[in-house]
DNA sequence: CATATTCTGGGTGTAATTACCTATATTCGA
DNA sequence: TCGAATATAGGTAATTACACCCAGAATATG
């Protein structure tokens, strides 16, 4: 029987040599390719076809989820484990939602990796234990999370809520946009309604705060 | 000859794992302990006074910033070398200040923190090449930064600033501190004045922009 | 003790955001 | 083609933060 093929993306050398030791002590399994970044990631996939791709989220380029997706878009055989410091429901809802098997948290044990990889190639999902309540709310359908509210927002209103992460007041966006400064507010307005926020700032802070989240969500 | 003496800590075993076999690989390098949070690392700094500590700065309960200013304290042999991801210019400037020989960044490349080892085990200091920039504003005394300018805050200011950054309004400080909101206003104001903060909500975004930056400076 | 700094709190004004309202033009799906 | 959703923009009011003024009380420092 041949080992189960793996690539390993991330973009910490440090991190990616650790992983590979790991990875290379489990008699079943084989490491077929690294790569530091979203890009090569992605190419080696499509060329080589592994049995398993563990991403990691941030790198530069194309980041983890946008590799996903497209490895989810042209139907490759490729199982995909997310395997991030992101502890945000969000972007775990987004990485299950775009077509991962698997979720793993970085600082976790290396048996947590090591049992994912497993699951995984048995054709099972896997998720880290310390987020297991993210997976349970899946199942129940208990979806009021940050992703189905951004999700909800409407073309003009993610563009505006792009803005405020950036930091940029009202004024500002209508300037950028070419539109009434009452038309932004009048967007955030919207935005505050659909995604529960009262109180003054509260949106402009909620942006600040989540602004990982939003991007990963509101990429292109 | 006997090896130069490592003690290495850090809260993500698969990083860990990948940093012990890069410096167990290193011929005249030994690693004598390792640690997953900063107390553990502290108290075998202590037990076993390795030649160079090499500490990452987030961990659990005390962080690496706070194990350096202990082991400076107490004048101890053991040189420290922090490895993190932080990029921010203040951080290491305190690391600096708080008494680090050495400051890699984590995504760089292995061979930065053995070349790091190596230097400091001679005797000198480096920095990852990334950031070289910090150590020549620090040689030229460019100090206008944010460690400087937070440092030039009153009592009460450094207790306000701290409040902005868990995005409380001035209305709740004040009644947090039971003295009246003008005197939070008063002491906001202040803070922008010093720090060249200008415009509405400067303060606010510049504090959660700033967090973590802002936490590790004004811990205890 | 004298001086300086800090903490306190009041006043006045402006800017930005939130919190609603209304209303028209456009676009999109049924 | 018709109705729904969306994007646009105007109005009004309340809240909060910034930007400066002032001054008395407490505290530290020489």
């Amino acid at each position: 029987m041949s080992k189960t093929q793996i690539l390993i993306a991330d973009d910490h050398p440090v991190f990616l040599f650790g992983l590979k030791s790991i990875i290379g002590s489990i008699e079943s399994c084989e490491v077929a390719d690294v790569a530091s970044n979203g890009s090569d990631a992605f190419n080696l996939i499509r060329k080589t076809n592994p049995d398993i791709a563990i991403l990691d989220i941030d790198m530069p380029g194309l980041n983890g989820i946008e590799v996903l997706k497209k490895v989810t878009a042209m139907n490759s055989s490729t199982k995909v484990i997310i395997l991030t410091m992101h502890k945000d429901e969000s972007i775990f809802n987004l990485a299950f939602d775009s077509g991962a098997e698997g979720y793993v948290i970085k600082d976790n044990a290396a048996i947590d990796i090591v049992n994912c990889i497993c699951a995984v190639s048995e054709g099972n999902t896997f998720v880290s234990p310390q987020i297991n309540s993210y997976e349970i709310n899946r199942k129940t359908s208990n979806n009021s999370n940050a992703l189905t509210l951004i999700n909800s927002l409407t073309v003009s209103e993610k563009i505006v809520l792009k803005e405020v992460c950036k930091n940029i007041c009202s004024t500002e966006i209508a300037n950028k946009l070419n539109v009434s400064h009452k038309t932004i507010q009048n967007h955030r307005f919207n935005i505050c309604k659909k995604m529960n926020l009262e109180g003054v700032n509260s949106l402009l802070t909620y942006a600040l705060l989540n602004k990982s989240t939003i991007n990963l969500i509101l990429a292109d």
